[in-house]
RNA sequence: GGUCUCGUGGCCGAGUGGCUAGGCAGUGGUCUGCAAAACCAUCCACAGCGGUUCGAAUCCGCUCGAGACCUCCA
């Protein structure tokens, strides 16, 4: 494709990308809620979405890029006896709510950098914007699609379904919602029970709570992101993107608020990325089945075998087409990180080619594949096929069989230096740092030692205990052979 | 139960009505003191049954199977 497309939620077909002002485009993606630290799978909808993010940039966008964390306001069962999420957690713990969410969203963020991701360049928080919401709040009572009871706020959706159209992205009918719906739990105060929170009333031990028109309570979870995209985006943007979960009744209730509240739909094009399994099925903490990024780097895990560097995790994410579910396995990670490894090496290998007069390979060709590919609703696979076929290129101009020129050397250069870390945001895997690698070097220091022992070569064996100790490693060496120590 | 998505070779994973992605593994080579690595080449597919079509993995129907959402979730 010549030109960018995406698939856009909303209409469920792929549409070519219109900035509403270019060359500036708003993007907004649904964050975390920061109430434990992030696994695998939420890591994933973010580096599919700071792929987007990238080659956005690429094609010469001006990116505002905003990813909210949510520090309150969600709710974590029925209504009527429901608990802010972070709250609960603290209650837990006996900790003060933000406290939870400064040990969480530190985490997020560094897992985040360590992933590679461009930071967003704005990434606002729930409890900042608490004053927004209660305006809003007020607003969509103004127009009556919303109503008070018992010092809660409802979104009043049957109201709204008079003139909007309630499911226009998850295409729920609200009849099959109502007859659907288990009404039976703790029966509450909701004229119907499709209706949603704006704002929660909060019980005498609820501690996240504030100051508001219907008393103290805390704000619903739909409402920040109405509030915090509009502020920071305007009435109107054009990229709305998160976890294909969040589709209903997340960002349906976002619609409907923005809807009710400025008449209009602010989102030009929906993005959903979609979940990674683990054997089928969906990672989530409820599930028992996620990992967490420390436990895949490490491979501290029961289900893992080894430990796998966070660029050969993206790399194997990025593999997969961000709608596409992906199957997380040892083998699939095991399969990818060798695919890096000769991606990266071949990298490597183009900067030291020979060049010559002729050339048996033309830049221009492979980068109008991998533009199409990338312009192809971001289909990163493909791309990285396409790049696999200028590895085996490379190779075989490496290997003398073909000839590359200084201009498509350069023009190769480029291309890869934009597609590989600018886009798909791979760096050089950072192996020195790794323990695993330490010991492995270790083990081959003490097994040459070892040797020269057996050969009574003292001297080097000796001057091999001494410059380890020089390092802080101490040699010590027992009945059963020699062991090491960091000191 | 309702809505929707998907079922591709040993594994992961793209895909267009006809021209057979890619990675890993396997196999055969090159290289190498040996081995490993690296590199080159290559085998294996489209859940099942019908239908539409000159032709379908790709369109339609049914069957079987898996998953997501309908409650918090990236």
């Amino acid at each position: 494709m010549d030109a960018l497309h995406l698939y856009n939620t909303l209409s469920g077909k792929k549409e070519k990308f219109e900035a509403i002002k270019p060359p500036f485009v708003g993007l907004y993606v649904c964050g975390p809620t920061v109430y434990s630290n992030v696994h695998l799978g939420n890591c994933r909808t973010f580096i599919s979405f700071d792929l987007i993010n990238r080659y956005l940039r690429y094609l010469g966008y001006q990116v505002r890029y905003v990813r909210n964390i949510t520090d309150a306001g969600h709710l974590e069962n029925d209504a009527e006896v429901g608990e802010d999420k972070i709250s609960k957690k603290a209650r837990l713990e006996s900790l003060e709510p933000m406290q939870i969410v400064q040990t969480y969203s530190i985490d997020f963020r560094d897992k985040m950098e360590v992933f590679n991701t461009l930071p967003p360049d704005i990434e606002p928080t729930a409890t900042g914007h608490i004053v927004e919401q209660i305006d809003i709040i007020k607003d969509i009572m103004d127009k009556g699609l919303a109503y008070e009871i018992n010092g809660s706020v409802y979104f009043d959706v049957l109201k709204y379904s008079e003139t909007d159209n309630y499911g226009i992205l998850s295409g729920r009918k609200i009849d099959e919602l109502l007859s659907g719906s288990r009404a039976l739990d703790g029966q509450d105060e909701k004229k119907n029970a499709v209706d949603f929170a704006l704002w929660k009333k909060a019980s005498p031990s609820h501690i996240m709570r504030w100051n508001s028109p219907w008393g103290e309570g805390f704000p619903g979870w739909h409402l920040e992101c109405s509030v915090m995209s509009t502020k920071y985006l305007g009435e109107s943007f054009d990229i709305h993107g998160g976890g294909m979960d969040l589709k209903f009744p997340h960002h349906e209730c976002e619609i409907a608020q923005n809807k009710a509240a400025n008449g209009t739909h602010a989102v030009k094009y929906w993005l959903h990325g979609n979940m990674l399994t683990f054997e089928g099925t969906k990672m989530s903490k409820s599930l028992g089945n996620s990992i967490l990024p420390n436990e895949l780097f490490s491979g501290d895990h029961k289900l893992l075998n080894k430990g796998f560097d966070p660029m050969v995790v993206r790399f194997f994410m990025l593999q997969a087409h961000y709608r596409s579910t992906l199957d997380f396995s040892n083998e699939a990670l095991e399969a990818s990180e060798k695919g890096f490894q000769r991606l990266m090496a071949a990298f490597e290998t183009l900067h030291s080619l020979d060049v010559s007069d002729t050339s048996d390979i033309d830049s221009d060709s492979y980068k109008s594949l991998f533009e199409g590919a990338m312009n192809d609703d971001f289909n990163s696979p493909i791309l990285i096929s396409h790049m696999f076929d200028l590895v085996k290129a490379i190779n075989s101009v490496a290997d003398g069989r073909m000839t590359i020129n200084q201009a498509t050397k350069d023009g190769l250069t480029e291309l890869m230096q934009h597609f590989v870390v600018d886009i798909l945001g791979l760096t050089p895997s950072k192996q020195g740092d790794g323990a695993a690698l330490i010991d492995g070097l270790m083990d081959v220091i003490i097994d040459v030692r070892n040797r020269s022992r057996l050969n009574k070569d003292w001297a080097t064996s000796d001057a091999i205990r001494d410059q380890l100790k020089d390092l802080n490693i101490v040699v010590k060496d027992g009945k059963d052979g020699a062991k090491w120590e960091a000191q």
